[in-house]
DNA sequence: GATGAATGAGCATTCATTCAT
DNA sequence: CATGAATGAATGCTCATTCAT
């Protein structure tokens, strides 16, 4: 890694780390360089702006997001999901989105509350990660409706909503809030929860 | 009413859309004195500053949600909630938080986003908004659960962050996002379809 | 005294205490009429600015000064001063303006420390007083030369300023700084010690 | 020297100048800024506030008059002040304050007039000044008592008062209100005619 | 690339003054 | 005469951004 890769790298460090502790406005760009340790100037080599950084922050989480939930067939270890495969995707899914937003504190806390509500450019933004995370939970239901295991008994728009309000506030309450760092066993203990809930709330079976 | 409180009422209007349009920080002292076709020094003699503005914002909100959804015996009018009054209590709560919401779209809206994530002194107040909703579904849910009617069988915890993340979610997503004027009906239709989900969630019955 | 006189004496009373309390800029109108006790457009009836009413409070100041230390032949009691009147007179003027400094602390002050270096239109009316002062010991002490019972053997411009730099510092010190309230004996104590200071300085005799 | 300093040196001397001319209040920070030509927000790198530079050019104008008026046994050149070196030290330093207003003039007119009366905050370091200036004179009257060649048939409070304040008006007489330029020789006279006067007063020899 | 001094548009806030009631 | 709500020019200060070194 080229030792200029590595400046813009910890630049992007310091920046996550103070938007999210102070806000997007609160933090000024001098917060940010004096953490990183360069001299002012030096941020505006490798950004255009303080917004551009801030939206590439928000880019790359949703970049990163992405890669982290798709499914990968070696999840599934050569174990068949069979019949059940739609809500085992979800099951992989919502297990995957709360393992990344477990690792990655800070920028979770920034897509969920920093971003939110600043101006409208960001607005979109943010919308467009809810609306991914509705999509997937939407996909994965309505496959399983059409396969069966899942019930046709409930308007999709509000439960999905649902579903999502529910996954991005325990995110947000155990990760950002409480900051818990959970070890694997309890991480695993709240997943199933979460899941039981879900379940129930779809009266999959 | 006097004209000065009428003066004051218009400010706080206009403050409230104008926050609730643009954001704490982009929207300017100007922005809401040209929409309450006032001069900039009138703002000043009712409010000590922007800042001051927008937590009277946010604590006339707390103050009438708690209005809103006091438990008044004549909402019963005469039937006896039986047994089930925890069930009954918590369907009506979530009723009223959701009218409320219906109700007060530009005041849902800077709490539930706005307000989020701007700095230290905001966050407190939502924080206590949040836990004050949450605190509702924690007493009449662990009622539910000592008269028998709600299962045990789940942590509570997660639970009830789950039905406070879906509950403010299907609000900033009806009341905020698609500013839907729902007609009393469709509301009402609304609000039983989250009920059914909530009891799915919490195996009731 | 009509009531319109009354109060406008009041106004001038209390803008009195409050510049000389806080200063000239760090005085708001509202604190005068505060303290007076009528609402802010009651002020402007009687004075048409700021600036005026603290112009008004000098010139008064000046007047009544000037007043007091008039050579009042009644003074003297029937008394012939005899060849000494000039160190008579002079004698009888500082004490005059010593007395007149007692009585006066928060006018004292206002032009002794409160319009000094405000700006160029304050700083001609205090000038005024200051050269007043001046004339006074000059004329006194020219007289007294030539009469042959001051010494001439000094710069009088020098002389003067000295013995005038000293009164107004003796009166800032006792009357302002402390802000004693000095009986009649030691008031009198006071302005013999001051002459006697003033004597030798001038090698009276 | 830096550029950076060069330039805080720079801003230092405009407001000095500005303060000088129009007094705290009337002088803006643009007056300074466009004086020393330099952006707005230049001056807040250098100093938090206008309050500020004008508290550093009064703890500076303290400092300087302190070095300035420090005994140095090289000002008597090898001459023994014999037992009249009390005479010789008050001497030595009136002659020293003397000199260090007339080479500061602007400053000494911040101090003497332009920070009097302006607020509590000032007014503290002003006193602390008058205080300064008042106990040398009475530290070395006191010595000079002690020794037996300066009277002790005088009040020391009015004395040295009096002492002080025409002292303070005769500085501000000739080198604010008159800004002579006096030439050394001038110089020398005045401060002989002063130290005459005090001789007088204090009845030395 | 890195620096940090300099920039200046932009903003919140103040407060003497006005004027309709 | 008295009131006090409304005014708006004026000012101090901020902070993202630039650019000469």
């Amino acid at each position: 890694m080229k030792k200029s890769d590595q400046t813009k790298e910890n630049l992007l460090k310091c920046a996550e780390k103070a938007f999210s502790k102070k806000g997007y406005y609160e933090t000024q760009v001098s917060d940010i360089v004096e953490m990183a340790g360069v001299a002012k100037g030096t941020i505006y080599q490798y950004f255009s702006n303080k917004e551009a950084i801030f939206k590439i922050l928000l880019s790359h989480y949703l970049r990163d997001w992405e890669k982290a939930i798709a499914v990968n067939m070696n999840d599934y270890g050569g174990k068949n999901p069979g019949i059940y495969y739609a809500q085992e995707y979800l099951r992989h899914r919502l297990k995957k989105t709360s393992d990344f937003f477990r690792e990655n504190q800070d920028r979770t806390n920034i897509i969920l509350r920093i971003a939110v509500g600043v101006n409208k450019s960001f607005e979109t933004i943010v919308r467009s990660f809810e609306d991914k995370v509705l999509n997937v939970i939407i996909n994965d239901i309505e496959l399983g409706q059409r396969w069966g295991h899942i019930s046709r008994d409930f308007d999709l728009d509000i439960t999905c909503n649902a579903v999502l309000g529910a996954v991005l506030r325990l995110s947000y309450y155990y990760f950002v809030l409480k900051r818990k760092k959970l070890s694997q066993t309890e991480q695993d203990a709240l997943q199933n929860e979460i899941f039981k809930l879900v379940s129930n709330t779809l009266k999959m079976g």
